[in-house]
DNA sequence: TTTAAAAGTTGACGACTGTCAACTCTTCGA
DNA sequence: TCGAAGAGTTGACAGTCGTCAACTTTTAAA
């Protein structure tokens, strides 16, 4: 079995696939655009659930803070990718928080509305249904990799999963950038782990990294590890 | 903040909440009684998912082999509870399989008749929407709370998981049956590992263990310990 | 440009817990 | 009832990785 990447992505891209025009001309005045700074917060584990998000430019860090009030992270928007919806959905608090990893831009649909045309709209309802049921295998698949493994292992599924995010059609490398905190809430474990690690990674010609960057040199390698061998 | 219970449950039982009259009886004729021998399987992980179920008695276990050969518990569902819906909504192979811990009855669903009525009714496609969308947060809870906690924190949320699962409304001590090596499986260590604990809680009069049995004696020491104190 | 804060790096240390092995206890079918 | 297979128990041991501390490098604001 080889490393599937596709398990560990959602597909929240199709959320307003086949939805009728003028429910999506309805969604289109519901919405508004909101500007993130690098580190500014989109909204805060705890608060109610105000709208549901599209990722326009940049990229959001969704985030959990434990009880121990160490921080994980549970997955990383990037740009056509809808998100927030959830605790909306079932009229929940939400569970983290999200937090613009660079310079942002992200729609804004009104919570109430989306939620009363997503009641009208049976392809959205259903999209909604699909695109939650398939989450959470993202989700099953994520914790059986993460679990029972040793942290290198860990970090390069991380790593793996950040190379879809970051990696660009124009360029065959790609450049991840991450602070090593970040990474580290990612992979659950510390900060100082992930150093010597990713210098472990450097030695082995894997990884180039430079300042706040990680450069992938050797995907292939990168997988084999993540599937522990 | 104190120890909620009830972030770590889902509400599958609503399924099929004001879903009108003649839908139910279509669901009723597609539906037929699968009777379990405790530690029979219903479905394997990587099948193809052909049906919903309902727990009419005993308890199933999901569970997801990993890698490695190892597995692990996700959750154990009990009477009431219905399962079985997220990879027949997404169309995608179980990526866990379905196996009873005890002798147990369950309702089967086809599959394909439900997904017919989930699109007519759009009670039950939003039912689908809410208790989808409330498990993804019972994950995130349950995940928050295991990750970075140690053995003896993990195995005391587990059993106060299960401690919930297996309470009888007519005794105010809660017995649970389960074997070590299930009880380590969820909570994500070894049976040794677990073993070794289970004495401590005893030594501590928190647990009393007999046989395959363990009885919580002191609940709420078990939460304070489950919370990191 | 300067400088303070933030981020990153490295080393030392030890606790936790997984592994292995040997053993006992329990269950259940022949 | 016996015996074998499975489940549970206990001890010894070692590797991983988290923690702490000291330090360097980078960032970004004044």
């Amino acid at each position: 079995m080889n490393f599937d990447i596709s398990k560990y992505h959602f597909k929240s891209n199709k959320l307003f696939n086949d939805v009728l025009p003028h429910f999506m001309n309805e969604l289109k005045d519901i919405s508004k655009i909101v500007q993130l700074k690098k580190g500014g917060e989109l909204y805060r584990e705890g608060s109610l659930p105000k709208a549901v998000y599209k990722v326009k430019k940049g990229k959001i860090k969704i985030e959990q803070t434990g009880a121990d009030g160490k921080s994980r992270i549970v997955y990383v928007y990037t740009v056509g990718e809808y998100f927030g919806f959830r605790p909306l959905l079932c009229n929940e608090k939400h569970p983290v928080s999200a937090i613009s990893l660079e310079d942002s831009e992200v729609e804004a649909y009104d919570g109430t509305g989306f939620l009363d045309i997503a009641k009208r709209s049976s392809n959205l309802s259903f999209n909604l249904v699909e695109i939650l049921s398939f989450e959470f295998n993202v989700w099953i698949n994520l914790i059986g990799s993460l679990s029972h493994k040793s942290a290198k292992e860990r970090v390069a599924i991380i790593l793996l999963i950040l190379n879809e995010k970051y990696k660009s059609n124009d360029k065959a490398e790609t450049t991840i950038t991450m602070s090593k905190a970040d990474i580290a809430c990612y992979s659950e474990t510390t900060e100082e782990t992930v150093v010597r690690v990713l210098s472990f990674f450097k030695e082995q010609g894997i990884v180039i990294t430079a300042a706040r960057k990680v450069i992938i040199k050797n995907k292939q390698l990168l997988e084999i590890i993540a599937e522990g061998f």
